[in-house]
DNA sequence: CCTTTAAGTAAACCATCGTTTACTTGTGCT
DNA sequence: AGCACAAGTAAACGATGGTTTACTTAAAGG
């Protein structure tokens, strides 16, 4: 399980092969079937694990902005990122409808409710908008080139942004 | 070509299989190879034709945000959209390598030198930040369930984002 | 001691992938 | 007519994908 979720946080769902994953984890490939399913339940079961909204409503909601850029920005350490996991599996259909549907439920629909605002579900999927361009971002500027941290400005910028999120009125 | 623009706009760079552009094309799988040399020189004569800077610069400054959220929702009738096709080639690390490629040259580094401002190139970076990001909300909210448009909240608020990445004195 | 059951493996299966090879067709040039 | 060349096709190639099957191992239960 921790082999799958690093793989497919690294290297996304379809380029990870499911020898891969086994090898990692120093166990043959046939148990992916006969444990999870198939390799689409295991993606599941491995990115419903990691999926925690907590992560994101664990700070006072004036501070969202700057605990967000610095909730994204982290490497989670033992934990995998999830947020790798989510955009890199955009480009195969079912690995997408899976993990479309787990954000909704785990993270999305109880984000809406602690917003606890107008508009609260577009809300939500604003916050999906700026993380997922946020990965993409990073994808290009791996250590941004500024000693590993994100440039000052842009970091301020990117802060404002998802700040913006709660205090806009609209 | 257009079968390739098409298809990689769609379905994205690793979903999409040689055998179905040209059949789509009508024509025989092994032109791929004979008249572009791979796969991959395929998809980046199909992108490079596709990105344009000046479908971004065109309109005044001060309705960038406006224009741009709407040049990213509008249908490209004939053409095909190349923004699907850069963030849905990011599972597949060549694909991923050639689309940034590109895009840096043709797209960050001209919009870089119109935004005539200080840190242009990190603003550049923001606005494709925001239009990868716009795509996977879009994957999500087909439609957005507003009768085919943004919802109207959601459309302002981001309006302000895009008009940000200017206005911003940082 | 024998049986059952779970865990794991090796190997094959079948499909699909991008690519290459050898061959056929049609067109224009001399 | 004869030749050259570009365009296209069918078929095979080698690799890789996820999954299934049959078999081995080992520990627990009575």
């Amino acid at each position: 399980m921790r082999a799958a979720q690093e793989a497919f946080s690294s290297k996304g769902y379809s380029a990870t092969g499911v020898r891969e994953i086994t090898a990692a984890a120093g166990v043959n490939a046939s148990l992916v079937s006969r444990y999870f399913g198939s390799k689409e339940k295991l993606f599941e079961a491995a990115l419903s694990q990691l999926l925690d909204v907590r992560l994101l409503t664990q700070h006072p909601r004036e501070d969202f902005g700057v605990s967000l850029v610095q909730t994204f920005s982290a490497d989670y350490g033992e934990r995998v990122n999830p947020l790798p996991m989510m955009v890199l599996a955009t480009a195969d259909a079912g690995a997408r409808a899976i993990a479309d549907r787990l954000l909704r439920k785990l993270v999305m629909a109880p984000l809406a409710q602690w917003f606890d605002l107008p508009n609260a579900e577009e809300r939500a999927a604003r916050l999906v908008l700026l993380a997922s361009g946020f990965f993409v971002y990073r994808l290009s500027y791996p250590l941004d080139s500024w000693k590993g941290d994100l440039a000052p400005a842009s970091r301020k910028w990117l802060e404002n942004c998802f700040q913006s999120i709660i205090d806009d009125e609209n």
